[in-house]
DNA sequence: TTGAAAGCGATACCAC
DNA sequence: GTGGTATCGCTTTCAA
């Protein structure tokens, strides 16, 4: 734009970027700040990242869109306390890509810092690429460590392990696990499943189930077969649509089946009885955000830390 | 990395994105894939769109995380669309962000087009903006057509006006219109008050409620000395709330409040009685892609042009 | 079939 | 104070 305004490329670059190092005539200033109000001049951010060697941009790889409240609130936290260090939030939908091909994605942006929030799982050799490709901190939040990464680890074990024990001691043994059948949940859902089956006095029946009313529905129907006296789902969501269903057969919760689930969402409080429910104990999206910024200035102290992040029981009214 | 391979980087270049004008041989095209692969070598995106002179970067603004599965089915299914169709979906958290600063910061990434879900209402200059910075199409799904831009409208006022026109079928004419006191929704929720109030034979008051079981308590509370017979919330989930707290005082659904919501989300068919709902007629995201493409590549075909998105009421069990 | 070199836009050093 | 200019990594035209 700039020599249309009637000086050279160095001095817009200098009026726009606020150059401390040199100094520019008042009115020169203002002559670059009216051409490039009136040309709508944006800067070219791939031009400047290319000169400079590096971005500020953090990835979010989503797969999945999230879903529920507490995700939904800790992403929005996340982005504007980002935004609010001079960090460039891109969020890269990856649905259907394979690891690699989306760590190939994500590097060929040279992202500063990576955020993945666990949908795909990173081999140490992600790790790596991504690092050569300038990622100053990979951090990965899901239910295994990474190597290379700092890793927060959401011990999904322990959701389980708490959701049964939480049963146990109501006096409930004979549990059924509800698993779901989508795909890409696995990762979440086999370890909520061994958790549960490695608690003292619980006795576990792993049962598929579909998100959706006929599956809760074909479930619910074989149920008094199945000679159990307690459901843990898979979260609050199944759970809502299994104890619906439990109810629609006949059956009373808690009374004849005690029914927990899992993330505390929102619309587990509106179901009658009120669910109870196993939440998992997020960072704030600002705690995160500043961990991402440390580990951008000091690489070296932050990388391979795992932090654990806690998982506790809250008891309503359908256990 | 190049020329550590043995070869140029223009050979490197070639391989590496098969390019059919020239024949490498086959041994060099191994050679360099196989250091490729070594070095963990990945291509420079904003060296290569500086050099082409643009991108294959779709951008979508989120400000709010999207709500409800509808919605999110239709993300995922148009990012998996768009990425068979070779582009780069990147979603810009936008939130907190004036129109102004997130139309600049979207140009610096030189999308090649816009898809605006409607959080932020863009000007005609802002779409000219994002022209003038390289943008080929620019796509509005909101509540307002914007010049310039396509558009694709979803008209709220519709939505308020099936809602309404639904109860005073039923033989409610005194609705209560529930407003949320949340920020950043009166794009959506004005317009629906304003397509109930349209209707005859519909006495609309406004009911402002916050997202919470307090909020709507408090409004549950006062209800009896409102002297309505129905309600018309601003989505499901502030229809799950106020319904459920309006059983909570005693009131039968709907035999003494009928309730209606919109949006359709899954979570209305879990309560009992099952939510009445008005549904907006969404475009598939393979719909959406196809025509981000089209306009991508005939920019003038397709500019300008605004679609109307229909809405329709769906009968359960609360009204 | 491969290599050399120009140039995309912004920046920062160095002269003037 | 301000204007040239080399540079970042990649693609593409032109020569060899």
């Amino acid at each position: 734009m700039a020599r249309l305004a009637g000086v050279s490329r160095a001095t817009v670059s200098y009026v726009l970027n606020n150059a401390e190092a040199v100094r520019i005539s008042e009115p020169t200033r203002r002559k670059v700040r009216e051409a490039a109000e009136e040309l709508g001049y944006v800067p070219h951010a791939a031009a400047r990242s290319l000169r400079a060697g590096h971005t500020r941009i953090v990835l979010l790889p989503t797969s999945h869109v999230p879903v529920g409240p507490l995700y939904s609130t800790f992403l929005n936290e996340l982005q504007w306390a980002l935004r609010r260090l001079d960090y460039t939030v891109v969020q890269y939908g990856s649905l259907g890509l394979s690891g690699d091909e989306a760590v190939r994605a994500w590097a060929e942006l040279r992202p500063v810092a990576v955020i993945s929030l666990g949908e795909i799982t990173l081999s140490a050799r992600n790790v790596a690429t991504l690092k050569r490709a300038g990622a100053r901190a990979v951090i990965t939040m899901g239910p295994v460590a990474v190597p290379g990464a700092h890793a927060l680890v959401m011990d999904q074990q322990e959701v389980g392990v708490r959701a049964a024990a939480h049963l146990v001691e109501r006096g409930r043994g004979r549990i059924g696990v509800v698993v779901p059948e989508e795909e890409g949940l696995e990762l979440f859902s086999v370890p909520r499943l061994a958790g549960a089956r490695s608690v003292a006095g619980a006795e576990v029946t792993a049962l598929p189930m579909a998100y959706s009313e006929e599956s809760a529905a074909a479930l619910a129907a074989r149920w008094r077969g199945l000679g159990l006296d307690a459901a843990f789902a898979y979260n609050d969501e199944y759970a809502m649509l299994l104890m619906r269903a439990l109810q629609d057969e006949g059956l009373r919760v808690p009374e004849d089946v005690a029914v927990i689930g899992a993330d505390d969402l929102l619309i587990g409080r509106l179901l009658r009885p009120r669910l109870s429910t196993v939440r998992l104990e997020m960072p704030t999206g600002a705690h995160l955000a500043s961990l991402v910024d440390h580990a951008v200035r000091e690489p070296s102290e932050v990388t391979e830390r795992h932090d654990l992040m806690a998982a506790a029981a809250v008891h309503r009214e359908s256990t």
